[in-house]
DNA sequence: CGTGTTATTGACCAACATCAAACTTAGTGG
DNA sequence: CCACTAAGTTTGATGTTGGTCAATAACACG
């Protein structure tokens, strides 16, 4: 299963996405694009690592969708962050030994997987790439930081107009999104995990959110119907995502 | 107000604590120590940089404690993290230009504001200490993530315990506890603005943790009278914070 | 068609918030 | 050294958001 090519098409994504937050010289994008991985295929619901691992190859998201989830004692399970084609949910492992949390498949996925002793060459002799490695790291802390807000400071509906804006410019940015509409497979009890609500509770805020008219919601069919009032609910400001690359027109102002 | 110096005392404790994080060579030391700096006193409550700003200088915590907050539109405020003497909070501002959340002063403060070039330069010479600052930066995200645990799925007293948890044994590791003791202008609306409670329930939380027996607070001076129990009570696995270093012998079980 | 997830609803409950007031402590100036 | 003040702590009463329990309905998939 393992494979090698000199400009794979599986890279491509984790160039896009890298682009958004940080100019990548020629350099940068060859050292990249250069990097040795294998493909693996998760299954919805399955783990790539968990807690208390030491992976040496770290996991690139090529199609399909993830999660980082952590879990206290008493068997509730913690959504730290979901995660799209081109990120590396698990970049951190190259210098934090033992993971502190899981990274899980959302649906069927496709992964690349690569030693963080690939990573660690390429970092030593790349500058730019090492600052934008390392910035993708620091917009992680940064999108924990929100969250904590979130989670801590919010009522139920300001919580989920959140994680909606959230999602939906992250997707958009990333061309993952058509229009006003996106497509996710996620159920209410991953949204209630990573709003640390109920169930039943995220039931009721998602149908009041549908009542007020903001958004749709049906079967992982997400339409975003008026924007603005989201955002205003939600209180969401994109300026904790840095990206560098300009966002679309109705996020703009 | 500005000074520099070849071997400043101001840098010992930035020392020290990478050090618990990172094995750093003579090169890496060097350059730290030698950071040019300026030193600036925050009285307690003032902030060093708030969100929105673009700082060109990290914050060197050298004397005093600070955190880092963001606060709701609906005017509360979450604290995001605390932080002691040889943190630099503020060290992602190297990379993400715009501060989304602030960093300011629970007690009069001592810190020295380094200008952003001189941390870039150092790193473009020095592979050890960029590997070291950079995990420095993910071991902050960690934080981030064990308190999103703490706070979207505790209850009350075990998020408590894990605060007291974590601030006691990061302040054993700097050598800021002497034996079971630490001192610390925690005052309980601190607290609640940290666990996203309201004072009251912080009020009646602690006297529960002190009914109980595991520990003390009377004005900023706190004892941990059963460490077993509170970590216990805490679901506390100090895995998270990454340390490099042994940990002290009660905390290794 | 069953069988197992996912979504929805209603009834009831609990953890924690809010409000309001008293009390304690620490700092300040006369 | 004592009054004065402001900040911090404590207590009680009451309210509410969101949790829990339990049952039903709607889907999706083999």
């Amino acid at each position: 299963m393992a494979e090698r090519a000199d400009r794979p098409p599986e890279m491509q994504t984790l160039l896009k996405s890298m682009g958004l937050l940080h100019a990548l010289d020629d350099t940068a994008r060859d050292a990249l694009a250069n990097l040795p991985f294998r493909i693996a295929v998760v299954e919805s619901g399955g783990d790539v690592v968990r807690e208390g691992q030491r992976p040496n190859e770290s996991c690139l998201v090529i199609d399909g969708f993830m999660c980082r989830y952590k879990h206290s004692l008493s068997g509730s399970r913690q959504i730290l962050s979901f995660h799209f084609p081109g990120d590396i949910p698990d970049l951190q492992s190259i210098y934090l030994a033992r993971m502190d949390h899981s990274l899980s498949a959302l649906s069927r996925s496709r992964v690349a997987l690569i030693p963080h002793e690939a990573i660690l060459d390429a970092i030593r002799t790349n500058p730019t790439l090492t600052s934008g490695l390392w910035k993708s790291t620091l917009v992680d802390a940064a999108m924990f930081r929100a969250w904590l807000l979130n989670v801590g400071s919010k009522p139920a509906t300001q919580r989920m107009a959140h994680l909606f804006c959230e999602i939906f410019l992250r997707m958009r940015m990333l061309g993952l999104a058509e229009g006003d509409t996106f497509v996710l497979p996620l159920t209410q009890v991953v949204l209630a995990e990573a709003l640390a609500l109920s169930v039943v509770h995220v039931n009721r805020t998602l149908q009041e959110l549908r009542r007020e008219g903001v958004i749709t919601a049906r079967s992982g069919h997400f339409v975003i119907k008026d924007w603005q009032r989201l955002r205003h609910i939600g209180e969401f400001d994109p300026a904790y995502l840095h990206y560098s690359a300009d966002l679309p027109e109705f996020a703009r102002n």
